[in-house]
DNA sequence: TTTCTTGCAAAACATTTGCAAATCG
DNA sequence: CGATTTGCAAATGTTTTGCAAGAAA
């Protein structure tokens, strides 16, 4: 089963890899709006579905009401800033033994390992009143 | 400001300290009613953010449409079965220095580090039939 | 044709909110 | 009294679904 690119789907596809942030649905369908092309909610959502299961995307699931979608399909994990809410890439991994230590612990068989960090990001931080310990 | 313990949040933080599972608000709600109480969903909804806020539960959003919670509020991790979607602790910590790794790598103050575990939980993986969450 | 995809609207679902009534100190 | 909390219903926001029409193989 070959990978079936639409129009609609080539579309959003362009729109996520060309997304310097992590967009959510809304974001791609404004951002589709922008350039002129207007689809339907279903069919964006169909699209993203799509397009994850392909392995063309990555949808994130921080814990906010909406799901992101990513262009960089190679495992990373993510920080997000808890005063804009700005998502940025973290390309650190955790050490090589930690998978099957965590397997040791809960004897569950670990297929993958999401770590989400949340915090300030240098520009938010420069924002703050300076606040010292 | 103290701790305002009414029926209805005594109530509910009970059912999440009793459950061994990690309770939905659907799920509270259900146990609630086996015990003849029946609250607005409002005032579950509200009830348990006001837990959450006085740090007497945690809210765990594991990319499930609905947020679980914990009446352990030590922090810990969590590993959930891609199967029958039971969530079960994980209490072995990442690495110390991985925090202030993290903040080199990324300038982003961190405050919180999220980890979330998928995989296969023992009795899945026996073949048994699964364990409900 | 047969299969897949789109568009549209409605439905599903978790959660929040507005407001009046009830409660409590 | 004044502040908080409850209950109810309606609203919100995200995502899914049903179905007819359209496109493609």
């Amino acid at each position: 089963m070959s990978i079936n690119l639409t129009p609609q789907r080539k579309a959003i596809l362009d729109v996520i890899r060309s997304a310097h942030d992590h967009p959510t649905a809304s974001d791609i369908i404004a951002r589709l709006n922008e350039h002129g092309l207007h689809f339907a909610y279903g069919t964006v959502y169909n699209s993203l579905r799509y397009l994850t299961e392909m392995n063309l995307i990555r949808e994130l699931k921080l814990g906010d009401s909406a799901s992101r979608y990513d262009g960089n399909t190679e495992e990373h994990h993510h920080v997000q800033c808890t005063i804009c809410g700005k998502v940025d890439e973290v390309t650190t991994h955790p050490p090589l033994d930690w998978t099957s230590q965590i397997e040791q612990d809960t004897d569950y068989a670990i297929q993958t390992t999401q770590i989400i960090f949340k915090g300030v990001c240098p520009s938010c931080r420069q924002g703050q009143s300076p606040s010292k310990p």
